[in-house]
DNA sequence: GGAACTGTATTATACGACTGATACGGTTTG
DNA sequence: CAAACCGTATCAGTCGTATAATACAGTTCC
């Protein structure tokens, strides 16, 4: 079962895009893996206190990209081979460092001032795992 | 007259925040100085290709946040003292730099592999300025 | 077989973002 | 003064996101 133990519920953006996200980057970094059960519609939405159908979105989503594998009736598992997996990480990785990169590009910043600032805030988060925010999680039922 | 010339216009997020993300990356870098003239929201908007309301919008906020200055009948300024220009400064290196380290962390990159990626980022936007996407300009009446 | 789940689909409602059109009054400039 | 700008305001309409309340059919498991 993949966990939603980090997920963090943030009020900038689409709430099925951010779940999307979570899942991708989750993928991209080897904690959710192959044949690995999702929490059902209703359970997540309650555990996350938005809407059956907004998580159905993001599911149904996630399936026309190959990356969950949805029966009707059944519960949904994730289907990712060695070839997604890498293809995934790749984009997750150029479509946040390529938006990072603009903005420290449009702000004047060379590439040393914006690691060394980037490493200011890499400490900073590395002492705390929750940060602000609530935490949920999907390992109730284990 | 501030210039709308690296503005691109994303398809993602809403408009207005897009064209405050610009102007205050614009201060932050020091292209956007004190007093200097503001494109008028009609002719921003014919620019744009986005309706007049969104610009003023956008204006609007940013009004409340003292960088602009704007009399009923004239045109605006902005309003941007050395204090100023500091606060937005570390106010837009942090919330764009804690997003991107934050998905780096989560997909379990270190600090080292994450600035590597970053590098090859940066010169790969190094040598067109353009990018993919529209580009405006404001200074055709110079 | 039947209860308790699953995924899936439908309808209605609400809100924010954005558009389009229009209007009023103040400022600037020839 | 008067035209040409400017900021400001209002109204109606569209679209995407999210909510709420159901409903139906397939599966899992005792």
């Amino acid at each position: 079962m993949i966990s939603f133990e980090r997920f963090v519920l943030e009020d900038s953006g689409p709430v099925y895009l951010q779940i999307m996200r979570y899942i991708r980057q989750g993928i991209a970094a080897g904690v959710i893996g192959d044949r690995e059960e999702v929490p059902s519609r209703r359970a997540l939405s309650t555990l996350l206190g938005v809407n059956p159908n907004t998580i159905q979105k993001a599911y149904h989503m996630l399936e026309e990209e190959g990356i969950i594998q949805s029966r009707s009736g059944a519960k949904s598992y994730t289907c990712v081979d060695a070839g997604t997996i890498e293809r995934i990480r790749r984009e997750q990785f150029r479509s946040e460092t390529c938006a990072w990169v603009k903005a420290m590009r449009q702000m004047g910043v060379s590439r040393e001032e914006a690691c060394a600032l980037a490493e200011e805030f890499w400490e900073a988060g590395e002492a705390d795992g929750t940060g602000d925010g609530n935490r949920f999680t999907a390992e109730s039922g284990r």
